[in-house]
DNA sequence: CTGAAAGCGCTTACAG
DNA sequence: CTGAAAGCGCTTACAG
């Protein structure tokens, strides 16, 4: 690898002067300039970042971390999130929750984004401990940190009262029974005067196949709800598929409305009808605060968006479900 | 932050004795080495790993590139490998291959992993310009690269045969139309003397929407395939849901195998009959590569795997399919 | 416009 | 067992 010292010798001047024109210095003569650039590119110079990353103290680098790479809103945010970040001069790494405090340490990376539906506090208390910024996005807010946070109860709101306008009085809740979803959708019930019950509630971590499962194998009655909110991408999706499973169809016989809007979940069997944020919204202010947190101009702390209901095919007014 | 020279000062040794100490060197008394450890504690140490990195030369941090991180595969995989990574020392970054050439040399990694199904040219080529050792894998052989790869046209040959065993005859294919895996089919049909006709290929990228979308347009007449084949796991999910909403019966009407044995394809509407190599062996023997690539003890150049056949609900024996 | 010098935070022979 | 010194490859005042 050819180094700074090397091209200075080639050119026949000192290396401070290369250093100075590979950084595009106007301190430094156009013809030896370009010369040098010559060079550097004849021998294919690399710069060796960590050397420089050393001498300068910035590394121009921010790390992504995303608890659940699983979750196809990872895939959906990632490329977007990359994007921004280089706009703004700055290169993105991806890593998980659980290596993340360690590796980006080791990096010395200039800022951290974090994603985390669940938020894990231990993770993300390691990475406060270094010096760097970090923001966190995805999730509820976070006390010492800034963050761009969705108003998530509003969303499961907003779902219930689609739900009741279509005639719907028996609302399932199929996800995490626990946390700020599963709390507005039992306040949402009980501000409504509706009614709702254990057996109405299905508990499952946020993947695919528990919430399948959890709905293929509850209670159908005639007493069951004819509408479920599922509580995120992947468990609309597979409370669906269970839903479909059992024969039932929706939107004729049981309603579905999902939280998160991917653009896949227009692709579903049943369109799904959603609530969510706009992806674009939350990408495009976490990078925003975290380059203000870089650059030390962090005035805004936290940035909360709204939910928007994005109706398609999986909700029909209520009529009494033919029992299985 | 605090400096090698910080603790050096509070220890009342000099900093060299602080490195080795901090390394674990058996040059210094036990005595002195805890009381160092115990000063770094306090002061929460973080070693500034650039500033190690440039005075040995080696960073213990590779770099994972993925082609395609919408791919489910590619969650299934990166777990794995961060762990394998992790039991041999290394840290492991993830990015995608439209930076990652810029990234990986900027970041000086020692090693990196290229995961490409499509595998593009000159990403791969940018790779190869840094100095460090590459290993491609899930993609077909390299030439100048050692890889993993996986025989494909053996693949997509097991497939055929298993349909030709359940007696069928016409044997479509969904996705790309070119390559190894296409290649293998029209071989494949060839060598057993079967038919092809040109409406029998269903052309499209590997995504779920364009193998939907394909499968839903084509001509479902009488002289249309009995059995498909999708020629990834997205592919033959999106082949899968278009057959389905068309109004035919998976496998009683048509019969339908997939390329890439993920453990979801076992929780499709349909469980999907799969052919593909052992995952875990694909990450294990990629991990194993890079890591003597490393070492320079590079003896083993390309590792090749047979995918296998797994049996599950989507392929049926043949009969004369009712049309639509 | 150019160059000599100091320094970023660490590691590692080498001498004591 | 400990420490002084040189060096990794770069940047950046500072002097010329």
């Amino acid at each position: 690898m050819a180094t700074i010292r090397d091209i200075a010798r080639l050119a026949g001047v000192s290396y401070s002067t290369v250093s100075k024109a590979l950084n595009d210095s106007p301190l430094v003569k156009p013809a030896t300039k370009q010369r040098i650039l010559e060079i550097a590119r004849a021998v294919n110079y690399q710069k060796n970042i960590p050397a420089a990353q050393l001498a300068t103290g910035k590394s121009m680098v921010v790390g992504i971390v995303f608890e659940d790479i699983a979750n196809p809103l990872f895939a959906h945010m990632a490329a977007r999130l990359i994007d921004r970040f280089d706009e703004n001069g700055y290169q993105a790494i991806l890593s998980m929750a659980a290596q993340a405090g360690k590796l980006y340490r080791h990096l010395c990376v200039d800022g951290i984004l974090y994603w985390g539906g669940a938020m894990n506090p231990s993770a993300v208390s390691e990475l406060q401990d270094t010096a760097v910024p970090v923001v966190v996005f995805g999730a509820d807010d976070h006390h010492h940190l800034p963050s761009v946070t969705v108003d998530r109860a509003e969303g499961i709101r907003m779902a219930i009262h689609h739900l009741v306008e279509q005639g719907h009085r028996r609302i399932g809740f199929v996800g995490r029974a626990e946390g700020v979803k599963f709390q507005a959708y039992i306040d949402g019930l009980n501000n409504l005067g509706l009614p709702h019950q254990p057996a109405w509630v299905l508990h499952c971590h946020h993947t695919w196949r528990e919430a399948y499962t959890a709905m293929l194998q509850c209670d159908m009655g005639a007493d069951a709800p004819t509408a479920w909110i599922g509580s995120n991408n992947q468990v609309a999706r597979g409370a669906l598929r269970a839903l479909l499973h059992r024969g039932l169809r929706v939107p004729e016989d049981v309603s579905l409305v999902g939280y998160d809007d991917l653009p896949e979940m227009e692709l579903e069997e049943v369109p799904l009808t959603t609530v969510g944020p706009a992806l674009d919204d939350v990408v495009t202010n976490a990078v925003t605060l975290l380059m203000a947190a870089i650059r030390h101009e962090a005035t805004v702390q936290t940035v909360r968006l709204m939910p928007k209901l994005h109706i398609r095919n999986s909700v029909a007014p209520r009529k009494e479900r033919c029992p299985m």
